[in-house]
DNA sequence: GAATTCATGTAAGATGTTACATGATTAG
DNA sequence: CTAATCATGTAACATCTTACATGAATTC
């Protein structure tokens, strides 16, 4: 249940936040961590405001709410933070597809990985438009983030350079 | 739609594997990239049949159904092997609490940092002791799986460093 | 006054997880 | 004969995606 916590965390840090702030906020800063439609984050709003985790302090035009954490909700994110054992990262569409390509053409292969490799390529130069156009301040969620930001900067690059080195070996197997 | 098409490829690869062969090739060669229930597992065997992408070749002892790919099945292999855009990796539970540990005791903060990389640490192991385990041939999945091995190992080590990394960046931050 | 942005919600369907349920065959 | 392994399936529930639906306030 993280989106959960995703949210109770941004709304700790962002107090007086709506939905569409947060939305706005999963969109620039967790989109690389943690995506989340619109009709998940209203629907997991409800059910926390319902669990009492967090509460709508001020409503403002158009129906505008603004949530708060509450005392409970704070206390379960420090202690999800903290003690609830992490799930590992998996489901890898572009390594499953790696495990097939034996099935394919050699010449298909390797347009696969170069493709691969070209779209790594796009996603580091968005990510770097991204971090030239957040307003980075002294906040915990821009301190943080921008360590989330070196983050993908260092996996694109790591993927990019396995993709390579992958697609010279598959090459040296059909020799 | 993709373990639809991870049980496409390991049958096309594994010609006559049943569902519980299948589970088993899920555990050892797949489980890093795309792991699967045995629940989930049956119930797509039987809409894959349904659907004329594979088909029961041999039924044995124990009501066991061995499965084939169909002609069919395997063009829509091929198709979205290197036609269907890929889904780029998302959502990280691990970084997801970096996001959020200004909000934690710097103590506490450490803490986290140094299990992420303890649990790394394990899992490198793990792998490697998969890898042991394994008994590789020159079949496709052997090959294409020690590339895949090889992407393993170099991820942990990418989040071990960055991890490191990080929290030295964030003892840094507390001064 | 027209377009854009702000703002919230519901519904249907796909996908994934956990637990339950059953029984045959083989190895020791 | 007992335990482990082989073998398949269902049910309930949680989560995620896509599409639909509506309307107020602001900006140009």
């Amino acid at each position: 249940m993280s989106l959960r916590h995703a949210l109770l965390g941004l709304i700790a840090e962002q107090d007086g936040a709506s939905g569409y702030d947060l939305l706005k906020l999963f969109e620039v800063s967790l989109a690389t961590v943690w995506p989340a439609t619109q009709s998940q984050l209203y629907g997991e709003l409800g059910k926390l405001t319902e669990a009492g985790l967090i509460r709508v302090v001020e409503e403002g035009p158009r129906g505008r709410k603004a949530y708060g954490i509450t005392e409970e909700g704070r206390g379960e994110l420090l202690r999800w933070i903290v003690d609830v054992p992490v799930k590992p990262v998996r489901r890898d569409d572009s390594l499953l597809r790696v495990f097939f390509l034996g099935l394919v053409e050699p010449a298909k292969a390797q347009e696969f990985m170069a493709a691969q490799i070209a779209a790594l390529g796009r996603r580091r130069d968005d990510l770097a438009a991204l971090e030239g156009a957040i307003d980075w301040g002294d906040d915990d969620l821009s301190v943080y983030g921008r360590l989330v930001m070196e983050y993908g900067r260092r996996m694109y690059a790591m993927r990019a350079e396995w993709f390579r080195w992958a697609a010279e070996e598959m090459k040296a197997l059909d020799r």
